[in-house]
RNA sequence: GCCCCCAUCGUCUAGCGGCCUAGGACACCGCCCUUUCACGGCGAAGGCACCGGUUCAAAUCCGGUUGGGGGUACCA
């Protein structure tokens, strides 16, 4: 076997999606595995629908999750160009080379002729395809039809005879008889070459040796074997990988939610969370391990350990994941990727000062462990930055709204003023003889103090809030929640 | 309609004729830890789609049924 050489080749319609995605990171693998070539190749040869935002939105996502390719759009390469909108002279010339040797026609049968075509087809039972009316078209014919200003087709003729088989390295053999085919289209009215055509004739010429595909392709990878050996081409190994459902069970698409891979990143994945999961989404290791490094996937990847079977997306272990790689994180390295978001939700200063460096590290040291999405680390690390409390209605009424919390409050609040240092060597103390005091949990104390300093019942632990958020600011929230119960009682009355 | 692919817990999967009274992970439930929430620890529940073969023996091989997915375009 030569050198391995493997491609993703989207099409610039949408953004990249997860299926795709995870399409691209199994050829990324291979290619890497086998110290091989990964080339990204656009497929624009859909005028009406491909568009520039789309090819940008894909390099966006392929960068995101760290699939470099070797040759393609940006840096090219020498099987280029990578566009296929400006390929045309090469499929100019094969398709020219099919008219030559007898291998496609012309067609000027109208999309009416063609429907009716297959209306007819349908009501009779039998297949709607091409009957093939143009292939014996005299030259005569033909040249009228050109001189009446009708641009035409072209259509390939198919061998209708035998069949072809598919290796697959996935599947083994996939047997089609080649009757099912029709002659079809490999050069629309509008000047472009269809799929089918386009795609043998690049992946022939950029010599690929792998295509590495989704299942979506194969019933169509007969007819790309013929085009193949018409033009003389060296037919490549194929492995069609299973598609990506929705919850549904339906294909994967925008009303399942969240699809595209840059969305994802946006709504706080990190990049080792969605390769690893993408990774395992139809393929697995052995029984045990779920957890795998770039470089592990690189050395335990295979084809062959690919399972045939649909894979539902099941985002709620994406999230699982998502947690896994946020804790193993060091904490120097979670602070530079949620720098920026506390940089702009105001929380640090563009050059923060090193003193309030240290203070979110810390801050961020008692989060980790409670975020699934560095998004979260915003709304739970809000009340360490803003003066302005939100507080939870709800958690207030049940915590706050007690006679007993506006006494606990008062007490530790004036013992808060007092202590020498802010710190839980000072605090806890505190804490205990209110309990004893009041002959109740620690709990029934902590809580109401929590409730006051963060406007809500969740947070890290106690004393780590208090002292992050500090004495005045602590003290002051707390008398706060002292008026502001107490004023709820008058109201009352 | 026709063609192709697929079928193990709710989900992702291990399994490639006896090691399976089917293993792991997520989710779910319970318990522990505890200062709330997470984290962590322990445990429970939960599956070979169905029907026939082949075989001493089948989740594993074969056929059928059913179900799901894909293709059948001048989309890719």
């Amino acid at each position: 076997m030569g050198q391995v050489r493997v491609r993703f080749a989207p099409s610039p319609t949408g953004y990249l999606h997860v299926g795709g995605a995870r399409t691209a990171l199994f050829n990324y693998l291979f290619a890497q595995q086998n110290k091989g070539k990964f080339v990204l190749r656009i497929e624009d040869t859909d005028l009406a629908r491909s568009t520039e935002q789309s090819v940008d939105g894909i390099l966006e996502g392929m960068t995101f999750l760290g699939l470099e390719w070797d040759e393609g759009p940006t840096q090219g390469g020498e099987h280029g160009p990578y566009f296929q909108s400006q390929r045309l002279d090469l499929y100019q010339q094969h398709a020219d080379q099919l008219v030559a040797s007898g291998r496609a026609y012309h067609c000027f049968c109208t999309p009416e002729e063609l429907d009716e075509m297959r209306k007819i087809a349908t009501s009779k039972k039998q297949d709607p395809k091409y009957d093939g009316r143009c292939r014996h078209l005299t030259e005569e014919k033909r040249q009228a039809h050109l001189q009446a200003g009708r641009k035409g087709i072209l259509r390939f003729k198919t061998h209708s005879d035998g069949a072809t088989v598919v290796n697959d390295l996935i599947r083994g053999k996939v047997t089609f008889e080649n009757k099912q085919l029709d002659d079809f289209v490999i050069w629309k009215s509008d000047g472009m070459p269809t799929y089918n055509f386009a795609v043998v004739v690049d992946d022939a010429l950029m010599q690929i040796s792998h295509i590495i595909r989704g299942e979506d392709h194969l019933s169509n990878t007969p007819k790309q074997i013929q085009i193949y050996k018409a033009l003389g081409f060296q037919v490549p190994e194929f492995a069609h990988i299973p598609m990506i459902l929705g919850p549904d069970k339906s294909r994967l698409s925008k009303r399942h939610g969240a699809t595209s891979v840059t969305q994802f990143r946006d709504e706080g994945y990190l990049r080792q969370a969605m390769v690893n999961y993408l990774a395992l989404l139809g393929w697995s290791y052995d029984d045990a391990q779920t957890l795998f490094t770039y470089d592990d996937l690189v050395e335990k990847f295979s084809l062959s350990k690919v399972s045939k079977n649909p894979a539902v997306f099941d985002i709620k272990k994406l999230q699982w994941m998502n947690g896994v790689y946020i804790r193993e994180m060091d904490l120097d390295h979670l602070y530079q990727i949620v720098l920026p978001l506390w940089q702009n939700a105001g929380f640090l200063a563009a050059d923060p000062k090193e003193s309030e460096v240290n203070r979110a590290k810390l801050i961020l040291g008692e989060l980790q462990s409670r975020g699934k999405l560095l998004t979260e680390f915003e709304e739970s690390a809000y009340y360490f930055y803003k003066d302005q409390l939100e507080y939870n209605e709800k958690v207030v009424r049940k915590v706050l709204y007690k006679e007993q919390a506006i006494e606990i409050l008062t007490l530790l609040l004036s013992q808060m003023l007092k202590v020498d240092d802010f710190t839980q060597t000072d605090l806890e103390p505190i804490f205990t003889e209110a309990q004893q005091k009041f002959e109740c949990k620690l709990g029934d104390i902590i809580q109401p103090i929590r409730v006051a300093v963060t406007g809500t019942n969740v947070s890290p632990g106690i004393y780590e809030v208090l002292m992050l958020i500090g004495r005045a600011k602590s003290c002051q929230r707390i008398k706060d929640a002292v008026e502001m119960a107490k004023a709820h009682f008058n109201e009352v009355k």
